[in-house]
RNA sequence: GGAGAGAUGGCAGAGUGGUCGAAUGCGGCGGUCUUGAAAACCGUUGUACCGAAAGGUACCGGGGGUUCGAAUCCCUCUCUCUCCGCCA
């Protein structure tokens, strides 16, 4: 959520902000709404004032002499009328913050204009990207592939875009886990296990409600949602407390799997690991103080970055232009990986500051030492990394003439092995 | 799944219709004392909203109701604990 003060005092910035994203929502209602809104409040509260210093009259009186009934008479009709007004506040109150959790959170200055990924930025990259040789093929269409990555079965027994892994397929996409895992908490990201169900008010609070609602499972029963990313648990871990100051910046990360309909993207990036519908993903997470968010950006993405050069895969750093960015961010940049046989770039990583939109919907603070007051932090998250893209890079990469594929080194000690080959 | 008990400020714990935002203790912060520390003593110690300010209002798990007035009574939901059953 934006700062509503923001949005009553500077209604312009906002304005263009939205603009930026290529959204739209109608900031004037939203003015309108929250005049009516505070005028209601000053009456309400008038008039509440009123009936409390009757009240502490009366609380003097002996009951039932005329005065004290001549004082409930009297109160009846005020008490009425605070009923009255209590309950058209209420229903301002909702549309007002109904309407505000729509408000996306507006971009940094840095943010380049475009409407879509044709004009996101390349800020980075590194690795040569390989010639294509005669035996690379998408790794869909290796020849073998069903003795690492079933995804007939995974049809059967689930639905499409649920591949089961199979044997070394399995200990490749484990070997990853442990790897990021492992990684992060080297970096200093304590390492967490989440839940994969999360109630509304976490999704709500991340940002996944109400904007991206028909993205997410959701149980029958409870109405839980399953994770679309280890984000949600992750950044509501600390939903409506207020942190110490000094215990900022926190680092965090967890490993889940990830779950999205990809409803409406059917028939795009949806051959083998490309798109699924489960996958497995190490999140990384700061809460941090305002001041930093930007340069603790900086130092996310370059740590997701190096995770690939240690991988040895090739990959390109693109800043998000403001269309094509997420409703939540306030800046991004996304991390692609090249996949010689498929001969493109996949996205593995995403690394966001969401300023204090998140913290404000989650209510997550901290006392700032110089105001002693209670600010919201900032949080930022990076996927360190998604898993299924990256085993598609390694696949695809990593194959060799003979048709074996070959491990890169940091995952050797994981897999036991240096190169998959066919059986 | 069955039976019962409970949810109050950072924590512990009083309060069962009327100046209760809420006693008391602990903790935290500031001070006195001390060479320093401890102890002792004194003071202070929630959040949000409205308002230019003065000030006002709300919040005792969530929501609804009764009442002139609700932390206190009623309904409902959620959660926690105890016992029984079932189970990884």
């Amino acid at each position: 959520m934006i700062d509503p003060k923001l949005l009553r005092e500077q209604p312009d910035l906002v304005r263009a902000g939205i603009q930026k994203k290529h959204l739209d929502c109608d900031v004037d209602a939203i003015l309108q709404l929250d005049v009516e809104r505070r005028q209601l409040i000053s009456e309400t509260e008038a008039l509440r004032a009123q009936q409390k210093a009757a009240n502490a009259d009366m609380a003097k009186l002996p009951k039932g002499t005329p005065e004290f009934l001549e004082k409930v008479g009297e109160m009846k009709s005020i008490s009425g009328k605070v009923k009255e007004l209590d309950g058209r506040l209420k229903d301002l109150e909702d549309e007002w913050n109904t309407q505000l959790l729509n408000v996306p959170n507006l971009p940094d200055e840095s943010v380049p204009e475009g409407k879509s990924e044709e004009e996101n930025i390349e800020v980075g990259s590194w690795g040569e990207v390989p010639g294509e040789k005669k035996f690379h093929v998408p790794h869909y269409e290796l020849e073998w592939l069903d003795e690492i990555l079933d995804f007939k079965r995974g049809t059967k027994v689930t639905g499409a875009g649920f591949p089961f892994y199979v044997g070394d397929g399995a200990r490749l996409a484990r070997s990853l886990i442990s790897f990021f895992l492992n990684e992060a908490s080297e970096a200093g990201f304590e390492e967490m296990g989440v839940p994969f169900f999360v109630n509304a008010e976490s999704a709500t609070a991340t940002g996944q409600l109400p904007d991206k609602e028909a993205q997410m499972y959701e149980t029958r029963e409870e109405g839980l949602y399953a994770i679309p990313t280890a984000e949600v648990p992750l950044t509501n871990f600390f939903r409506d407390e207020i942190l110490e100051e000094t215990r900022l910046p926190v680092y965090r990360c967890g490993h889940s799997a990830c779950f999205r309909r990809e409803a409406g993207s059917y028939g795009k990036d949806v051959r083998g690991l490309n798109r699924v519908h489960q996958f497995d993903k190490v999140e990384l997470l700061k809460w941090v103080k305002p001041e930093t968010s930007f340069t603790e950006l900086e130092s996310l993405r370059e740590y997701a970055e190096n995770l690939l050069k240690k991988l040895g895969l090739p990959f390109r750093t693109l800043l998000m232009c403001g269309g094509d960015m997420g409703f939540t961010n306030c800046k991004q940049y996304d991390l692609e990986v090249y996949a010689v046989g498929q001969k493109r770039w996949l996205e593995v990583s995403s690394c966001s500051n969401f300023s204090s939109f998140q913290s404000r919907r989650a209510k997550i603070r901290y006392r700032d030492s110089e105001t002693g007051k209670p600010e919201f932090v900032h949080t930022l998250n990076g996927s360190g990394l998604a898993v299924p893209r990256v085993f598609v890079a390694i696949l695809e990469n990593g194959l060799q003439e003979d048709g074996r594929i070959r491990i890169p080194d940091v995952l050797v000690p994981y897999m036991g092995k240096e190169y998959i080959e066919r059986k």
